[in-house]
DNA sequence: GCTTGAAATGAACACTTGTTCAGATACTGT
DNA sequence: ACAGTATCTGAACAAGTGTTCATTTCAAGC
């Protein structure tokens, strides 16, 4: 045997790459192998060769697919005018987006450790310029007097990571909808975030 | 050679639990061949099978104790009275202690997955238990009409996930000190969880 | 000082790892 | 119908895997 009938780059490229994003995300990128990846697909594992160049780039190349689709997500959310709005859209963004990509999720938080230094920082500036959106979010909020955050990168990665805990917890059959969380959360971070009533109206009135 | 002159169990012993920790922690437990223990710890992989029956038992013993000093940490903690004082209390014993001890919490969060069946349901129970105090200082909270929140288990998970976050970025020798860190995070955990001064007033009123 | 047992070696086991490649097969364009 | 190329196999490679064990060495108790 070599060739099979109906083989095509087209079809067997995305199988690899999903394939890959499956295991990795279910076993950790070290315990899943180039053999396993192959039988999961249906092929010998020198086929998988001819996808990628070698398994390290294979989980560079799922990673930084993500992050682009995360950027590109992010991008075509239409922002509201007002910083509490925002802060909300972004919320319901995240969770939404993240819940529906659990897989290149779990990957990218954590197995950034099997990159070497030039793919790592690669992938750093993307999710850093993911960040420094909400992180803008904020200070618009701040200056604002809208928002009362002590410090803002420090702010926002707390968000982050709170928005990243539903990952680990929610299960689509469980209690809640997917849209009450997403209310429940961006209401925290609402709260979280935003100046006391008393203390606004001292500031606008002095 | 067999023997090394002053080697002890008591010495060695430790030195092997410590190794595994750092680099099941650096590179995840797949990643981390016994040899690579052996050799930080300066004896061959053979010896390390006098202190633990296989690979997966060590990685099951070192997640149990860092699980049992967690729960007994949390035990010496002496809780104040009034919830928001609670919650303060308990917010700052999670940063501090899972800061010192980053290298199990990163394990505990990363290589679950690595376990079988049996030895993970253990750990989970344990897992709950914590979660578990969280919740009932939420719950006293909501009793009181100190918080208002919309779901105690899930905010519950909302917390201890922004609390972890600190492990993603918090640097000792960076711009903010741990202190302060806790001073910030527990604020934003308080603002997002105790009920608005005017509902408050209005509840107490009717 | 000698025996006893704990602590460690180092070689061996059977298997898996990522990766390469000559050869075989099926599809595509002419 | 045929040539050419894209796709895949299957075997091979050297290195590494977790684990076992007969053997050796050191340290302590009598």
């Amino acid at each position: 045997m070599a060739r099979k009938t109906g083989s095509h780059s087209d079809i067997t490229g995305p199988k690899v790459r999903e394939a890959a994003l499956r295991l990795f995300a279910e076993h950790g990128f070290a315990a899943v192998s180039m053999r396993q990846i192959a039988k999961d697909v249906g092929v010998q594992a020198g086929a998988l060769y001819l996808y990628t160049p070698d398994k390290q780039t294979l989980l560079f190349d799922l990673l930084c697919e993500h992050m682009r689709a995360v950027l590109d997500g992010l991008a075509e959310v239409e922002m509201p005018s007002s910083p509490v709005a925002q802060l909300e859209a972004f919320a319901r963004f995240h969770i939404r987006f993240h819940m529906e990509r659990r897989d290149a999720v779990f990957i990218s938080y954590m197995e950034l450790s099997n990159l070497d230094a030039a793919n790592f920082a690669r992938l750093d500036a993307m999710r850093r310029d993911y960040e420094s959106a909400l992180e803008r979010i904020l200070i618009t909020g701040q200056e604002a007097h809208e928002f009362d955050v002590d410090d803002t990168k420090l702010t926002t990665m707390a968000i982050i990571s709170m928005l990243n805990g539903v990952l680990t917890w929610y299960r689509p059959d469980g209690r809640l909808s997917l849209d009450r969380v997403e209310t429940i959360y961006s209401d925290m971070v609402g709260k979280a975030v935003r100046m006391a009533r008393a203390k606004r109206a001292a500031l606008v009135a002095g």
